[in-house]
DNA sequence: GTAAGGATTGGC
DNA sequence: CCAATCCTTACT
């Protein structure tokens, strides 16, 4: 599928795979924004995290099956979507297949650093929860012809997770001038 | 029904 | 350092 950019929009395929593979692959990908005005934003992603199923204490779905992680459970490449201490939306994309709850946070983008402040400039709220990348009209992520390289760390903000979960080197960001040829 | 707290940010 | 701000979850 191509879109005005002519650019090639990953599908369900891309994200119907394991968390810790999608993750790091979505660091260079591109995110499309289409607004009702017309205008688009089209911005590399440079920073996710990867949350991986039901035993990992630092994922919402360690709680289990409720109204707010449904989605999760619903296969790879829908938008997972909350809100976090009452002000910014946190951008996910579920990944795996039906049953296995995962998802990326979308934590930084290549102009704007901070996953409540990308919500923000892309005019995220809470009619995306549930959103199907591979059909939206008004957002869908899209391969890049320049491969980059990243580096793995440490999550953010899940302390209160314990000791294994906490210390997984789940979050990948992108390096920069180190491209890949 | 009620209460506690969070995958953050910006300002003091 | 800390308040802002509200939804989800856990517990009575």
């Amino acid at each position: 599928m191509r879109n005005q950019f002519n650019d090639e929009r990953l599908g369900s395929d891309f994200f119907s795979k394991d968390v810790l593979e999608v993750a790091p692959a979505l660091v260079g990908k591109t995110l499309i924004r289409n607004f009702p005005d017309g205008r688009a934003l089209k911005l590399m992603i440079t920073e996710t995290e990867a949350y991986r199923g039901e035993e990992d204490l630092a994922c919402h779905a360690s709680k289990g099956r409720t109204k707010r992680t449904e989605i999760m459970y619903h296969g790879g490449g829908y938008i997972y979507l909350y809100l976090i201490y009452g002000m910014y939306w946190m951008l996910n994309f579920v990944t795996g297949g039906e049953g296995n709850p995962q998802a990326v946070l979308i934590r930084g983008l290549e102009t704007v650093y901070g996953p409540g402040r990308l919500t923000k400039v892309l005019g995220i709220d809470k009619s995306f929860y549930g959103e199907n990348l591979a059909e939206s009209e008004r957002i869908y992520i899209c391969n890049n012809n320049d491969p980059v390289s990243y580096k793995a760390g440490k999550r953010v903000g899940v302390e209160y997770s314990s000791e294994i979960w906490k210390n997984k080197p789940w979050r990948f960001t992108i390096e920069e001038n180190k491209k890949n040829i």
